[in-house]
DNA sequence: CCGGAAACAATTATCTATAAAAATTGATCT
DNA sequence: AGATCAATTTTTATAGATAATTGTTTCCGG
């Protein structure tokens, strides 16, 4: 299987650069939940105008980290806890979608990828480090997801599950066992991949996102407004 | 049940007056897919500034009706013969989980509220009023995709859902026929919806949407380029 | 001391103008 | 005649300034 190596170069645009800036300072929790972001203090802090800033919030909105509020502000989204459990309802539907599709389209080497992603993981809780933990973790869906084939499905998937993963990084200080036990879980999925039947496969990854799902909520308990 | 009836007043942007102006262009075939659209060009007709027009493209390429080539263009979608059958997986897989959860929260109020554009889908066929037959369509699709009470469902689907039909509204004249029939379909699913158990609404739906998309598919055949 | 209107401050919304990138054209050199 | 490079044009990208909207505070009259 030949792959395109020699792929256009894009030039980075100031607008993508101040995307991912803010994306990246939401998920990593440096802006928390409801906090109020301001187009033209942004603008003067990364010297840059203000349509810009203005372009890349209309941009998270669409992906779900902030809400804008005419005349009034931007703030970074605050799930409140019936938002949680449709988002997590919805979410584990799609996964299971993603897995089964995916399970006829997985090459050794895909498998071999997601392995090492599940190693990431391990290794993250074996140290404690929350930040390798989790980006390998959304790593790993994610190759998951797109090894589905569906781009639609990536899409909604990316839409709905990252936000949720910047709303609950900054507040998940969990014990290192469930972390070990959450990587270990991961790693049985991806073992799986080559083996399972898809409906089997994609009930067994169903189920550990509904575990995972009652430890998140019931360990943080984010309260009704 | 008592509804809030004095919501905000919510100031009309310009934004979204140009949003809705490009985007009613788009769906009703004014401008056809693979046509391009220049930011400034727009901007003079509309007697608006750029940058709005350029925001209004920013949302309607998250909302999948255009593509936008960075210092090149922005482009009216024009779906391929495999993303067309993506989305059609998807939908299908997307419109099924909204229907099984809509069942138990229908009230009689909704099932006359569906009935009703059920009506209209039938009149626009009887008059072969196509524009009267795909409002009420889009509308009752819509409305069972709100009933399910998730609103990341609701999302995804008016992603996906949207812009397809956007798509094959400008190219599909299909015979009358098959209007009528399709509307008959529709008023069977909603007078189920009151009485047939859930799991098996599911089952008739999805399949409805199995035939919708293979007279359409192969009524257009798209070829692949 | 309280209520309300008017000035004020903060912020988003919008416009005009300029910069940067890409596509096109045309001229020049071989 | 063909190719290459530069100038031109077209279009998007970005900036700075101004308008509109909202929330707040202050001041005046009762």
């Amino acid at each position: 299987m030949s792959v395109k190596i020699l792929k256009r170069i894009e030039p980075v645009s100031k607008k993508d650069r101040v995307l991912a800036t803010l994306r990246e300072a939401i998920i990593s929790g440096q802006i928390s939940p409801g906090a109020a972001i301001v187009e033209v203090k942004v603008a003067q802090k990364l010297g840059v105008g203000q349509p810009i800033v203005r372009e890349a919030l209309i941009e998270l909105e669409h992906q779900g980290f902030v809400r804008r509020e005419a005349y009034r502000a931007t703030y970074v989204t605050k799930l409140k806890r019936t938002e949680i459990e449709q988002a997590f309802r919805i979410r584990s539907e799609l996964e299971g979608l993603a897995i089964e599709w995916a399970r006829p389209r997985v090459t050794p080497a895909d498998v071999e990828a997601l392995r090492s992603l599940a190693e990431g993981m391990k290794q993250g809780a074996a140290k404690m480090d929350l930040d390798q933990f989790y980006e390998n973790d959304i790593a790993l869906h994610r190759k998951i997801w797109e090894l589905s084939g569906n781009k639609y499905l990536v899409d909604a998937l990316e839409r709905i599950v990252v936000p949720l993963f910047a709303f609950f990084l900054m507040k998940t200080r969990r014990i290192q066992e469930s972390y070990i036990q959450s990587a270990a879980m991961h790693m049985k999925i991806v073992e799986s991949l080559q083996t399972m039947e898809p409906a089997r496969l994609r009930q067994l990854h169903v189920s550990a996102l509904a575990d995972f799902k009652d430890q998140w909520i019931t360990t943080l308990l984010p309260e009704d407004e």
